[in-house]
DNA sequence: TATTGTATGTGATTTCTATCACAGACCCTG
DNA sequence: CAGGGTCTGTGATAGAAATCACATACAATA
């Protein structure tokens, strides 16, 4: 157990150096001295609607996926965040000390920094790395959302229904997604059977290969 | 003409006192001395897609809208920018040297004051009440972001349409909107027909009374 | 291997929205 | 006040997506 702890400590300098290199060296520093690693299995909440939050978290391996949450319960699917990568919300949120808008779960087997506000602070006015990531981190979730209301307000379901795809594979690095076409469905916000007769018809038009619980995005062949 | 940019100037400092108390004096001095007071007046664009972005802005007075544009043109309503707010996106790309991914009209006769990028980043280090309205305004924005999200995703048309028309009453604190169908349409990126007869419907149901170029938004009227 | 649960395929139907077509209303300006 | 422009109303139709209904396929496990 100690030596677990230690291990983990270790793992987290390389990962840190190497994720989030633009960091001055004593911030890396306080960041392993301040920071609590977390890890998480795939599919569980890092975070649920109205959560309050404490702490910022930084990405350090693994794959998280944030939803956005209605009434009903319906989940939809906004973006996702790398290893790497900070949660903005939880940035401001943390800030003023608010309840999440969000809901985050994991993907896969994730591993996070998680750093109490105070320090984030602290380091905002100390760190001249730190204030540009968080400014970065903002404006590249400011993006992220404008691309979701571009998706959700000009596209129709099979455009939607692609990028989604194209997203998947490019997030994870291969081009098997496993997942349901009742989870696709539910991401997007739209109804298992028309995800099944979208990904049939790309199927026929040699776009993906359906297997069960898995999708295969075929890779563009270059003329 | 001196005179006037005198005038101006104590404006700038009433409304700026007024509207950002929580500004420390010394800041509120930085600004008034730094910034420069732009007049707008309506339906004129204050930021192009693409266009470059060299100072953020605060509001003093009017009103801005900020849409986002597809690669055929189509506008879509994003959200308001009232006076005593800033544009959360003008702060990131600004500070990123970039181009602005959004579109910003205004909708009424407005005063903005720009401040240049050099000072901004400055008084996030000097004025903790700075930091705090930023931190702040991204939070807002986010959320706002968010909320555009739900109506586009979640909900259908007459809803939207619905909450469309109330935040306008909300924003311009009168209860007669004067646009034309076809305006209202190209903001919910919907066709002016349906617009119409969605309209229509909510005027049997006594929810609006309808007038050539205007809406008048009914209050509810207490059981 | 028989059973059960989950995942997928697909027709039929309904609902919502977009599009087309056109008429009438209102407004401004010559 | 006549004519052209914009705005609004409305029917008809098309199309996209959601919903209902059911069949089939696959996977796990008793």
């Amino acid at each position: 157990m100690p030596f677990r702890a230690f291990f983990l400590a270790l793992m987290n300098k390389n990962l840190l150096t190497e994720l989030y290199p633009f960091f001055e060296k004593e911030l890396l520093e306080e960041i392993i001295h301040t920071g609590e690693q977390h890890h998480f299995n795939g599919n569980e909440f890092l975070m649920r609607k109205g959560q309050y939050i404490r702490s910022t978290m930084l990405v350090l391996s693994g794959l998280l996926k944030v939803y956005r949450e209605d009434e009903d319960g319906n989940e939809f699917f906004i973006y996702y965040l790398r290893p790497g990568e900070a949660c903005a919300l939880s940035l401001v949120c943390a800030a003023r000390h608010e309840a999440s808008p969000v809901i985050v779960k994991t993907d896969m087997d994730t591993e996070v920094v998680m750093i109490p506000i105070d320090s984030m602070a602290e380091w905002m006015a100390k760190y001249k790395s730190w204030y540009r990531f968080v400014i970065e981190t903002y404006r590249n979730r400011f993006d992220e959302l404008l691309q979701t209301i571009d998706s959700v307000a000009f596209r129709s379901m099979d455009e939607r229904l692609t990028t989604y795809l194209q997203k998947a594979v490019e997030v994870q690095g291969k081009n098997i997604i496993d997942i349901s076409h009742q989870q696709i469905a539910q991401e997007l916000n739209s109804s298992r059977e028309v995800i099944s007769r979208l990904l049939k018809k790309m199927e026929q038009r040699g776009l993906v290969k359906l297997h069960r619980n898995a999708v295969e995005l075929m890779l563009r062949n270059p003329k």
